[in-house]
RNA sequence: GCUCUUGUAGUUCAAUGGAUAGAACUGCGGACUUCUAAGCCGUUAAUGUUGGUUCGAUUCCAACCGAGAGCACCA
């Protein structure tokens, strides 16, 4: 809670001391202090008097009118302008002397001085970056953020399956394809990435095919038994044909996911591996198998499981019938590893919400194998990005893939800035940047653990409620500081309605803030920057800064910090902010 | 079939146990000899259905209808 609201908070509760309300009562009210929607009716407001209208035993107006009386006498004037008894609520307005702080923190005790891991992303070598990659990112990046501003002491991981039978798929596809493997240094690393993923969806489809075929179809179990021997040469590298292409594969894979990362401005900390997490994962599932109240059992096969449904969780193969480890076993080794590397006090994994259930499988096991790690594991997970209506599927390759989205959002931006005054390199570094941000904040601008439809066409139009939309505000901004160089600056008169009411909506940056980090809700941000950069427009279109040559230092100061909430605003959503566009 | 999630304007999204359910896109209509029009101003339009709890439900609960995801050797 931030001071303001906690200051009101507790005068409220003193008022219900003196009125003589008991404290088992006390105790049981739960009344609001928060912002006010609409700022027309104050800057906050507090739902008291209808919460507590049974103990008082009176009409709501009554207990608002009594409690402004009250609140009147204790709360300072220097802070509280005016409050107000309206239909039952209290508004309460402040005088509205914020200013700006460069760095925002806002301690939150879940948070401040902690150790926070935060895995997200986490693509797979050999397939492809799609726009699912490109949301979890979006959503990891704003969250780990989040934490940072919270005070937490924070490191980014990304988890890269570079084992298990995706990567046979990719390999077994590609004795199915009609061009050659792409080593010539002539090909470009985002084509050579594009034929893996190709690949992969090749002998996907192959796999389908047999399939249709019948489970019990010689064809199937032929199809299916090269797989399980191509997954376990990757698995234990006794193939050197097969190491060699699978290396470099990996290869290329990885340096296409490096450049995708400074686009989109992460930087990790480190990266794990399935190829490591999983012999560690084996080790430690096996080890727990000698012991005499092992977790796991025999399944179909000799697979080895765990039975979920003692728990209410669905049973799940940790090792597969060829002994080798499954996602749910290298999850174990992982957790280990990342424990072993940093003793965090938290480690939130992001992911889509179609793994919950496997998440609730392996958290109950690492917490069965190892307590202390266990309970400090979070899933947060996101909806799935969706193509109108459909859902996205690599294994089909109906995807759109993360880097030709931002290619076709920087040409649209390009195209819009084709006839400014900027070099080639700005307007190519510019468009990339709202590119990202178009991108970024039609993700986090809704709530994340929802699916989101993503609509390609409207999402190139850089209109409305969008990214692009606050940089351009701080764009003008720069445009007005830039011009007011060398001028003479006067103070000038009040504020307009519009600039009164951008000065009382900075305020609220800090509120919401602490409102996001509390809530893991980067929407909460996004939501107050469009409503910032709204009022600024609407205060841009009626205010002259500049007029006659000379400055107005009121609408400047006011101008300039708007620009630093925008700033720090973006920045705390991971979008870049840009000079000029 | 079982489990979980979900249903708000034509579309894509907000919000909330309580003040007139907010935006954006689309449509229609404006302003501008103006510091960047990726902008500004106005306007039409919505809580799936039926019950329940409550002083008050779009929000909580139940049923139904619709959508999505998961449910043993993929991740």
């Amino acid at each position: 809670m931030l001071p303001i609201a906690d200051l009101i908070k507790t005068n409220c509760i003193s008022f219900l001391k003196i009125n003589n309300i008991s404290d088992e009562d006390i105790e049981k009210i739960k009344f609001v202090v928060d912002i006010n929607k609409d700022i027309d009716k104050g800057d906050m407001y507090s739902n008291f008097a209808l919460v507590t209208s049974k103990v008082f035993n009176q009409k709501p107006i009554v207990i608002a009118i009594n409690l402004v009386e009250y609140l009147n006498q204790q709360l300072d004037k220097n802070i509280f302008k005016k409050i107000e008894a309206v239909d039952a609520y209290v508004n309460f307005y402040l005088v509205n002397n914020f200013e700006v702080s460069k760095n925002t923190i806002i301690y939150h005790k879940d948070f401040t001085g902690k150790k926070i891991a935060y895995e997200y992303t986490d693509p797979n070598p050999m397939k492809e970056f799609h726009i699912g990659h490109l949301m979890a990112n979006t959503i990891g990046e704003a969250v780990s953020r989040l934490g940072s501003i919270a005070g937490a002491n924070i490191k980014r991981y990304s988890y890269q399956g570079d084992a298990g039978r995706h990567l046979a798929v990719t390999m077994w596809g590609l004795r199915f394809m009609e061009t050659p493997w792409p080593d010539a240094d002539s090909i470009s690393i985002t084509d050579k990435v594009k034929f893996l993923g190709l690949a992969y969806v090749t002998g996907n489809k192959k796999l389908a095919e047999a399939k249709e075929k019948g489970e019990e179809s010689d064809e199937y179990k032929k199809v299916i038994s090269e797989i399980e021997i191509m997954n376990k040469k990757i698995y234990d590298r006794s193939d050197e044909e097969v190491n060699l292409l699978y290396d470099l594969g990996r290869e290329w894979s990885l340096q296409k996911f490096e450049e995708l990362y400074e686009i989109l401005g992460t930087k990790f900390d480190h990266y794990f591996f399935e190829s490591i997490t999983a012999p560690l994962g084996l080790e430690i599932v096996k080890e727990n198998l000698t012991k005499s109240d092992t977790i796991f059992s025999h399944g179909d096969n000799d697979a080895i499981i765990f039975k979920g449904e003692d728990y209410g969780l669905h049973t799940r193969v940790f090792i597969n019938a060829k002994g080798i480890p499954t996602y749910e076993a290298k999850e174990i080794g992982l957790a280990k590893m990342k424990y072993d590397l940093w003793n965090f006090d938290e480690s939130v994994v992001i992911t889509a919400n179609e793994q919950n259930e496997v998440f609730k499988v392996t958290n109950k096991v690492i917490t069965m194998l190892m307590p202390d790690i266990g309970s400090k594991m979070k899933h947060l997970s996101h909806g799935m990005m969706k193509l109108v209506g459909e859902k996205m599927s690599s294994r089909t390759g109906k995807i759109i893939a993360g880097d030709e989205l931002v290619e076709d959002m920087m040409s649209a931006s390009y195209e819009k800035m084709k006839d400014r005054d900027l070099t080639e390199e700005e307007k190519k570094s510019i468009s990339c940047d709202v590119a990202v941000a178009g991108i970024k904040f039609s993700i986090l601008k809704q709530n994340f653990r929802k699916d989101i439809v993503f609509d390609k066409e409207k999402s190139l139009s850089l209109e409305g409620d969008s990214g692009p939309y606050i940089q351009y505000a701080i764009v003008r901004i720069n445009s007005i500081v830039k011009k007011t160089e060398g001028l003479d600056i006067v103070s000038g008169k009040d504020f307009s309605i519009e600039g009164e009411n951008l000065n009382r909506t900075l305020w609220r940056y800090d509120h919401i803030c602490y409102k996001a980090v509390d809530e893991f809700a980067p929407q909460y941000v996004a939501q107050y920057l469009i409503d910032l950069a709204s009022r600024f427009n609407s205060f841009y279109s009626k205010n002259k800064i500049i007029e006659d040559e000379k400055v107005n230092k009121k609408l400047l100061d006011l101008c300039l910090k708007t620009r630093d909430i925008l700033t720090q605003g973006l920045t705390v959503l991971g979008i870049r902010v840009v000079e000029k566009m």
